[in-house]
DNA sequence: GTCTATAGATGGATAGAC
DNA sequence: GTCTATCCATCTATAGAC
């Protein structure tokens, strides 16, 4: 990718996370970096293709994080925290492109939308995989693997809405704090159960 | 608020919720409706006057929602227990609005914004409070409470997301599920402690 | 309270010169 | 590869009749 299309995808990243897709005009893209709008075609076909380069290249990149921290990993609590870790960590470092990931598919026409959905549908089926695991070895608590890793998900991803660089505490322990906190309550005591009565009898 | 002003905003939910607020045209609202778009602006100022509606209403709701659920109750965890299950029921029951919520703040001026933002941290300050007197009365692990509080908001909060009313769990047992979750990973173990080392000793 | 008609602005995208 | 110029569609909002 040339190094002018490199800079109207960064200078979109900016403007789509702080004003949104559609409050986003071509014009908008282009002024800062230093070219008219109409020279924004020669670069991408429209305005989603700029979108949809963003998104892939955001799945794709945080797919390969996740595979690089469960990599040899074997233990199934050890994996667990890898991935966590790996999910956090990219969410901060890649603020704005997870946020626009999250919130503007609505932009893309129907094949680029199931495009990035099914990728990350595969995403969300490893962390499955990994939960699942860890209930089937005894490790973690058998709670509905699907519903439980919606939750683990969705807290971790939203790192990003308010984690400010300059803010009080450093990545890297915030990442350890959610993945304590999540390992805990996935965890089995031997001591003890679940105190509901909710507890089902799959397996 | 008239019959016809009702209309108006249950159909801009059901538009916003489906294709976004920028996405919507009054002529989309309007059309629904069975008036024309120009007939829009005798019940509204403008589009944003439809969008700060809908708003305030889910935030006065929601927080209303919790008043309720936590009235009289005074065990700290059973406090808790009580506030997830407003908060997860309410982003079940109030699933279009809360999306709305969440996604189209951008389309609201800076005055619209700045109101609808403080109750939103008003109601987040409400839940910290609570997860702050649970770790003052030993209750729960003290971990840094408004980074946890984040965490706990937004998973619950992103049931919102992917919740089917015709899917395979009925919403209570879903909160059920995640109350229990929460409160497990927030309780403190008397026969053990965090396996970290990163735990704090503020207090 | 709703209509028709239209002002006024903006934005995505293309044509064609250089 | 970038420019100027422009087409065309769309949208918010208003004016004024009924």
């Amino acid at each position: 990718m040339s190094e002018k299309k490199e800079a109207i995808k960064q200078n979109a990243i900016d403007l789509f996370y702080k004003k949104g897709y559609f409050a986003t005009s071509i014009g908008d893209i282009a002024r800062p970096t230093g070219i008219r709008k109409s020279s924004i075609y020669y670069h991408y076909q429209n305005k989603e293709d700029i979108l949809f380069d963003i998104l892939k290249t955001t799945m794709l990149d945080l797919d390969r994080s996740l595979e690089e921290h469960i990599e040899g990993v074997d233990d199934p609590e050890q994996k667990m925290r890898s991935a966590i870790t790996s999910h956090i960590i990219f969410h901060i470092e890649r603020q704005k492109e997870v946020i626009i990931s999250d919130s503007e598919l609505r932009g893309l026409s129907l094949e680029n939308y199931k495009a990035i959905t099914k990728m990350r549908d595969k995403y969300e089926h490893k962390f499955q995989a990994l939960i699942k695991n860890g209930i089937q070895k005894q490790v973690f608590v058998d709670y509905d693997f699907k519903i439980i890793s919606y939750g683990i998900l969705t807290m971790c991803t939203a790192v990003a809405l308010w984690f400010r660089p300059k803010g009080r505490l450093p990545k890297r322990e915030i990442a350890e704090m959610y993945t304590d906190f999540i390992i805990d309550g996935l965890k089995k005591k031997h001591d003890r159960q679940r105190s509901s009565a909710s507890k089902k009898g799959r397996g």
